[in-house]
Order: structure tokens, then C-alpha cells, then sequence
DNA sequence: CTCAATTTGTGAATCGCATTCATAATACGC
DNA sequence: GCGTATTATGAATGCGATTCACAAATTGAG
């Protein structure tokens, strides 16, 4: 009987579709307000249906969190097929995750509220282990060009695993996306296109690493032409405006 | 009259009181089961007393991550007052915040809460600024360093302000913890002792800057030995247990 | 097709806890 | 002392998250 097939199926889509109701409340009325009571109601679902597909409220946003992920999969499969030196496309990748960020600014701030000890205790374990596996093909496309660039020989891995030599690029990202969410610090230090100095301290960085070709993070106008560059081959239907060349006005 | 004046600090020891409770429950039993009533009652106050201390129990939240904070001064004071070169300076810098993490737990966790949306919109604009403010003294240190490399000649600004040139070296610090912090994260990725791969990080990222002296941050040996001087010589009080070069038991 | 057993859906009732506010207690000026 | 102003109190309120007794629907055996 193909039936079960056929049901279960219905509860996949019936998931989905608390999901994309709920983070179309957050998107609107913010984490704060979102109610479950309502994301039923505006499903035509009675609450107890909802609490059938989720443990609790913080059950389901770690599931709105993992959802929203996979929009991103897309994009690292963009950085890691393109046909470009290894570096180039470590950038690309960084780059990407600036331009998803700046796209779904309701998947940052969910980031890091859903691993606070608060949020992440109260899900179940099978979410939690969900969205942990969300990250993988984020470390497989990062290890996958670290490991390329060892054997092209543009990266001397000093014996480290693949992993491990991703952990520098991927905590600055993670730290400054973290600093600039955080209100009124970076207007208060007077600090300005934030996205900018990711992009130039990920190059020292690399260049600290040796990963060639080096580049002069200090050269401004070379870094945003290789932004520009990266936007243009790999992102053009994306927007850009955080990453533009164009100052913000004064 | 100097009632005033006394009134003024009963009322700051009061504060403080119920700051240093809601800190203790919060270590005993966890952010989320805070109880604003339990706060108050523990005091021998009543609940309405506490809330004219705080004008919510986020409020509250900011206020106890204040006065965490201040205990971290006196680490800040001794990696800028000590005699050694700049960039090791900056090293101790990381290390004590390594080692304030770490024997501060609670505090690393409420960090990334406060400044959840969900968070720093329920507390009091006064609060939110008594937070930034906290931020100062790490700013100031950091950037002293800075400013005394750049003077020494160990450190090449390309025009740069001080203030960004420590953003490379914050966000990695951030980001870092944010990741340690992930439950089940390194555990699934078979990371091993990441806050020696901080220390290894910030290193590529000073050579990246060509910040003199250089050093070599695959030596893991030197590396450990530079933790133990700065450990022995400015931190011998504090339990570095995170640091300890001892492998963890497999 | 029928009907009992089982599964699934419902939403009103429950419960916990932050927050408020009418009242009581206290401090202050005269 | 006494009246007024300030501060403390904790029971009452309100808001949702979560539950659960019951209703509806589905299943499968005969």
C-alpha cells in the first residue's frame, strides 16, 4: 500500500509549511512575537497539531534555522565548483556567506540564539542533531578546497588535517558577523564597512598561512575589484549591497 | 543632608545584591530557570522591590554581564602594564580572555544571549549603554597595544585606525568561543584542544600583518612554551586548565 | 460495506511566570 | 507629633506555551 508513502508525504509538506509560516511571522514581527498559538491558526491547524511536529517553540525554531540552511547550499556549490585558483575560491565561499547573511538577516540573529544553552536545551535531540548536520556541507565545501590547495601545493598543511585549517577562516566569519549584529557597538566605535575588513583580515590571514598566490589586503582597490570580480562570476543575481564599493553616506 | 548620599549606596549595594544572586542561581541552575520571584525572595525582598532595580528580567540579564565584566579588568591591566614586545602583548591579551572564559562559563553564554534581538530589545536603552560602555576597557587595551606597535615600528598601520586594526584579532576571539561553545559541534568534527588553534590563528593572522617579531605557529612546541611564559608570568593565579599542555585523555 | 480498534486532530483548560499596581509601611519636613 | 511624599510589598493580572480529554478520521478484518 503506497498509502503510508502517501502520508507521509503530507506530513512532510505540513512541516514545511509551519515552518515557512513561522519565519514569515519572525521575518515580520520579529523572534520576539512569534506565537505558536498563531503560526497554527494561520495554517488552518489546531495548536496540538502543530506540537505534534515540534517538541516546543525553540524545537521548531532550530527546524526554521536548518530550513532556512538549505537555501544556502546553493551557494556553496556555486564557490566550490567554479574554476578558479584555490585561494580565489576560499574567498568566493567567504563571500557567499556574507552575501546569504545579508539576504536572510533572520538566519544570523537565529544562529546565535538557537545554540544558547536557553534555546538549544529545550529542543529535542533529534533536531539538535539536525541542524548540527546542517553544517556539514559548509565544512565539506571548506575542507574540499583546503584540500585541493594542499595538493596543487598552494597550501602547506604543516601536518594539520583539512578541518583543522579551516577553523581560522571560519571563526573570523563567525566573530564578525557576531560583532556587527551586536547593535550600536560597531556605530558607537566608529568602525565603517565592517564586511570590508572581514574580507582584508581573511586575506592576512591566508597570507599569514602562505596560501598563494598572496594578495595586499592593504591595496583597497585591488580587494574590491577581486570582490567585485567574485560578485560578478559567481553571485550576480545576488544582492550586494553590503559588500558595494560605495560609501555609505556620511 | 548626607542621607542622600547613604540612601544612594544602599541602594548600589542592593543592586548588587541582587545582581550577585541572580548570578549565583544562574550558575547553579542554568539561564533558562531564572526566576525573578526567586531572585527576590533569596534577598528578603519582594518581587516588585527587584523591579525597581530592573525594568525586566533581560534588564537584569545586561546588568549581571556588567558586573561580570568588571572582574575582568584587572587580567586587561596586567597584559597592557607588562613589559614585554607589543605583539606578545597582544598574545597575553587573547590568553586572558581565554582564561576569563573559561572560568567564567556563564558569562560566555549570557554574552551571546544579551545580544540576541530578542534580548537587548526587552532591556532598558540605560542598560544596553552600561554594556557597550563595558566594552570600553578591552577597546582602550587593545587598541594601546596597537597604537604602541605602530610606534615601535613592529607594526606597519597602511593607515589604518587602531580601533580596526584589532578587529581581526577580536573576531577571531568571538567567533572561536561562539564555536566552542556549540554543543556537540568540535565533539562531531573530532576538533581537538581549539583554544591552541586560537592561539595558532591569531599567530598567522600577525604574520599576515607582518607584526615583528614573527613566529613560526606550526612549532607547536614553542607555541606551547610562549602559553606557559605568559600563563607563569602574568596569570599564575589563575586555573588554566583550557591551556594546559597536556593531551585531554582520548 | 460494516464496525471496532487505532491513529490523528482539536482547542479549551491548565500552568508557570513575568510584570503590575493598589495598599501598607516608612521616611521626611515642619 | 502630624501630614505628605516616597518606597516596599506581594497578591492579582495577563500572556502564552503546553497539555490532554475528547472528537473525528482512518484502517483493516470479516
Amino acid at each position: 500500500m503506497g498509502t503510508k508513502r502517501r502520508r507521509l508525504r503530507e506530513l512532510a509538506a505540513r512541516e514545511q509549511l509551519f515552518i515557512d509560516t513561522a519565519l514569515a511571522h519572525i521575518q515580520e514581527e520579529g523572534l520576539l512575537s512569534l506565537k505558536m498559538a498563531k503560526v497554527a491558526r494561520d495554517c488552518d491547524y489546531a495548536t496540538g497539531t502543530l506540537y505534534q511536529h515540534f517538541a516546543s517553540k525553540e524545537d521548531l525554531l532550530l527546524a526554521i534555522f536548518a530550513s532556512e540552511n538549505e537555501k544556502n547550499l546553493e551557494i556553496l556549490r556555486r564557490a566550490t565548483t567554479w574554476d578558479a585558483p584555490t585561494r580565489q575560491k576560499i574567498v568566493a565561499l567567504v563571500i557567499g556567506d556574507i552575501l546569504f547573511s545579508t539576504n536572510h538577516p533572520v538566519h544570523q540573529s537565529l544562529g546565535r540564539y538557537i545554540f544558547t544553552d536557553a534555546v538549544w536545551d529545550a529542543a529535542s535531540e533529534q533536531r539538535r542533531t539536525q541542524v548540527l548536520e546542517a553544517y556539514t556541507p559548509h565544512h565539506e565545501a571548506a575542507t574540499s578546497i583546503v584540500e585541493e590547495a594542499i595538493e596543487c601545493g598552494a597550501l602547506d598543511p604543516h601536518g594539520q588535517s583539512a578541518t583543522e585549517l579551516t577553523l581560522g577562516v571560519w571563526s573570523m566569519c563567525m566573530g564578525m558577523h557576531s560583532l556587527i549584529d551586536a547593535e550600536g557597538l560597531f556605530s558607537t566605535l566608529a568602525v565603517q564597512r565592517p564586511y570590508r575588513w572581514l574580507l582584508r583580515n581573511i586575506h592576512l590571514y591566508l597570507n599569514g598561512l602562505h596560501w598563494q598566490p598572496l594578495l595586499d589586503p592593504f591595496n583597497t582597490q585591488k580587494l574590491d575589484e577581486e570582490v567585485d570580480h567574485i560578485v560578478q562570476s559567481l553571485y550576480p543575481d545576488l544582492c550586494f549591497s553590503s559588500l558595494s564599493t560605495e560609501e555609505p553616506p556620511p
